[in-house]
DNA sequence: CTGAAAGCGCTTACAG
DNA sequence: CTGAAAGCGCTTACAG
């Protein structure tokens, strides 16, 4: 039993069966469409091409990368996977890479330096033509090494540093969500912001801020927390945020997973969101309009923003400049910060 | 501007500048530590491993793959990465992986069969040493074929066709929640069942039916509807349930990603959960215990299933017998089936 | 204990 | 139009 592995086929098989030289074989299959030169003649190219077809003939991409020092590699470094937001925006990344020909090494650093570290060594040691970092911290010094040394790469999600970096117009979504809560009249609000070292969260809260100091209503210190990017951190900064001082009208949490642990926290507390105090996420992550209550948000092109950081990085392989780009978030409102809304949902759920 | 990018350490390099010959180094740098041969004097092992921690010298793996036919490379095949269930699994098989010097590649397949057989194609063409398949069909067809062809491969999260596969025990969690619904009293029950082609889905349908049809109550087949595996199948598998004819006093979701779509359409339907009708979902998701109404569901050991599939391809590569494992998973009741938690909770919120 | 050779599978100027 | 050679960086018996 144990089916044996077959042996793969090589270029010096096709040439032997064929009685063509390795290098006319080579020349003929792997030839750049754009090359001016033939590879050799159309009976030859035909043979060729249907014997490796027949065999089934895949190349060797260790033998090639070896000669060619050209791996067609990619390493993708994000906090963890099992973060939606990041693993959407890894789809779009794998998605595009397969469509120019490369694969992708992804791995999850915990955002911890130490693993970022580790993990760009591994990814490196793996000769990957660049890289992508889903994981960039705002101290960019780390970053800055990386680029000293001449390695490619492209930040996605986050940005640091002015390095080339595809990301969503975090400021402006924050913006965003201040115009609808003081469209709201609310005049009380409070931040959950994130980690401190991660710009979506900054820069979101920093929109949401702006907006409300241009309106004359500045946002005290002691209402906007940090934490950290998940439903633990949210109900954790929203427990602060409680014992903190006299409840606010409105909360922002700066994503959708941090929200759902202070809709729990708010819960705990016996506050009835969208009732009682308002709630915004962020990111339209899908459950977001699932929940009972469902939760007004900003959508941010996480697919598309892998995509693009993908074209970037091909860019940047290509010698040309890496730019950095700026995808437009849109306001989603539902029940959670629309009294009109909620009102509609009760009505349903009352009757 | 634009650093060079420095041409990496090769053993060569390291032989010229000690005087030795790459043979050498090459013996003294990789010998196997089990290796009872001794690579080279003492004092030359001193030299040759001094001047390569000092110039940082890392393998070249594509080097190595083409002589040695071993890549340290394996395949993963997912549905979908934005699934946290298969991306948690993943970070368990990624970090099992690290351990053993093993790279991942991991590619989503969404569950179509052209695209796993071409994934497959691409990443056997990246000349892995084996494969997790995390997306298997009980149709198992096509991993008949893989097989055959004497890819080594595991199967994780999904069964199919007596490959080996370590899952949880879906059809005990199935059940549990049977058992978990009788006691509370429910005759007449109703489950969104999943992708017909999934094992998890069908075995946890099938450990419930069973177990009802045992305590005399057999479910009726149009109690019983397929989804797809998200918020929006959920959601759907659950109107139809609602069109079919009288309410069922609980339903069994057999995800938690699910049960939020289902969550959701209750609610459009001005059921509440947890009062009016219980709900049950599956995995432990880190959500289901931060919704308004905390899901009772059944936690699954996923980074652990993650773990210990990478491990058993590792006995796989080194020519062992791959083995299956059943994990245990355990039942977490919550406020959505159990009206005691549920009027403590309402107790707190309307007070 | 160390060196020399062969070879993994490919690509790329260079001849002819 | 096609062949021959060199070489990418490594490992692995085999000599000595």
């Amino acid at each position: 039993m144990g089916a044996k592995k077959a042996r793969p086929v090589t270029l010096q098989m096709i040439a032997d069966q064929l009685g063509l030289h390795v290098s006319t074989v080579s020349r003929v299959l792997h030839a750049k469409p754009g090359e001016g030169l033939r590879a050799a003649s159309s009976p030859t190219v035909e043979r060729v091409r249907r014997l490796a077809d027949e065999l089934g003939y895949q190349r060797n991409p260790h033998a090639m990368s070896l000669r060619t020092q050209r791996s067609n590699l990619i390493g993708v470094l994000v906090p963890r996977l099992s973060d939606v937001v990041l693993a959407t925006i890894y789809e779009g990344i794998e998605e595009a890479a397969a469509e120019h020909g490369l694969s992708t090494f992804v791995t999850n650093t915990r955002d911890v330096p130490e693993v970022q570290r580790a993990r760009t060594e591994m990814v490196l040691g793996r000769r990957v033509d660049g890289m992508i970092f889903g994981d960039a911290h705002s101290d960019s010094g780390f970053l800055d090494e990386v680029a000293a040394r001449g390695v490619p790469f492209v930040l996605v999600n986050r940005r640091a540093g002015g390095h080339p970096a595809v990301v969503c117009d975090d400021y402006l979504g924050g913006r965003m969500v201040a115009e609808h809560l003081l469209e709201q009249g609310h005049r009380d609000v409070a931040v959950v912001a994130g980690e401190p070292y991660a710009s979506t969260g900054v820069d979101r809260t920093g929109g949401f801020a702006d907006r409300f100091r241009e309106a004359g209503l500045p946002i005290p210190e002691h209402r906007i927390v940090h934490s950290r990017f998940d439903a633990q951190g949210g109900r954790a900064g929203t427990e602060r945020l409680l014992a903190s001082g006299p409840l606010p009208s409105a909360v922002f949490v700066v994503n959708d997973f941090g929200a759902i642990g202070t809709i729990g926290a708010l819960r705990d507390h016996g506050l009835r969101v969208g009732a009682d105090i308002a709630v915004v996420g962020f990111n339209d992550t899908p459950l977001a309009a699932e929940l009972p209550v469902p939760l007004t948000t900003v959508r941010s092109p996480m697919r598309e923003m892998g995509r693009r950081g993908l074209r970037q990085l091909v860019r940047v392989l290509a010698g040309e400049q890496g730019e950095s780009e700026l995808l437009r978030p849109e306001l989603i409102v539902r029940a959670s910060s629309d009294p009109a809304r909620y009102e509609r949902l009760m009505a349903k759920v009352g009757g």
